[in-house]
DNA sequence: CAAGATTGAACCATCAATCTTT
DNA sequence: AAAGATTGATGGTTCAATCTTG
């Protein structure tokens, strides 16, 4: 077990950077959902759960592959749901195929919230993330992102790979 | 208004970026908080809390200076200090200069917990974000957050710079 | 009245337990 | 028993209202 003899900490570029990402982070998705929820009263997470309906042929999708898409769990994906059905966002249908599963549908009503939400919403992105960056940094970050992301797939957090 | 026939969506690369960087910045949260929770019954938020009280010389802080720092609302902050008080690790003082404010100090149990979670975090989020990047990668990574943090400071989200 | 901070209600997320179908 | 999904309880977050001191 490690302890704070032995520990590498960062060092000073590293701190910098992992510092800034935190406060970034944090301050992106708090004005990204005051956003969205200002000009189309929507949150994120519901921004999300309508992005992978939009996305899909029939506009449904099943639970469980929407959960495994947007990575929620069961539960949470169960709970929002219900509350954007309540809202008229969303409606859920029966499986045919397998009486355990069900289907999700996007509503007029929520196509329509998403298709006013859209464009706002991209223009905010581009104003806060991309405006300033070059064409290189863009691509760095890419290469960056797609590097940790496959850090974060393997599922199993404790064993070092 | 913005509607869906004026509006510039992001080009290929931009969109690739943007969902990568959405996805991971999601997954990595969550990773970094359930090792934290596993494995020092600490959310990310005390853990915050925790630092900016460590970083402290008097290891006490204001409340407002805070939130300030957190980027938290009040509301949230007291809520927290509340039931991280309940748990020990903080402690709230009065403030002698403005009997309106208030100081928050970090117990020994806090400096403790903290102690003990700092170095598995800081293994963690080395193996997780830092393990692949090149110092090119990381220096870029630096940079590009700096810009977009800059962007984010304002304070006025509507009206365009 | 404005500033510093707390409180209560409503909403969201997480965990464990549950229910139904395979 | 395992898979697909929902439910209930508990703790976390936000918003508006409140309280106290400057």
């Amino acid at each position: 077990m490690a302890t704070m003899n032995d520990v590498r900490w960062l060092d000073e570029s590293q701190q910098r950077v992992w510092r800034a990402y935190v406060v970034m982070q944090g301050r992106l998705n708090a004005r990204l959902g005051q956003q969205l929820q200002n000009d189309s009263e929507l949150s994120l997470s519901d921004f999300g759960v309508l992005v992978q309906l939009t996305d899909s042929p029939d506009a449904r999708v099943r639970v469980l592959e929407l959960a495994r898409s947007l990575q929620w769990e069961k539960s949470r994906l169960s709970h929002h749901l219900g509350r954007m059905q309540k809202r008229g966002l969303v409606r859920r249908e029966e499986c045919p195929s397998d009486a355990r599963g069900a289907f999700v549908a996007i509503t007029d009503e929520g196509r329509r919230a998403i298709e006013q939400a859209a464009p706002q919403h991209v223009e905010t992105v581009r104003r806060l993330f991309f405006a300033d960056l070059t064409d290189a940094e863009v691509a760095t970050l890419g290469a960056a992102f797609t590097k940790i992301l496959a850090r974060l797939d393997p599922a199993d957090p404790p064993p070092t790979p």
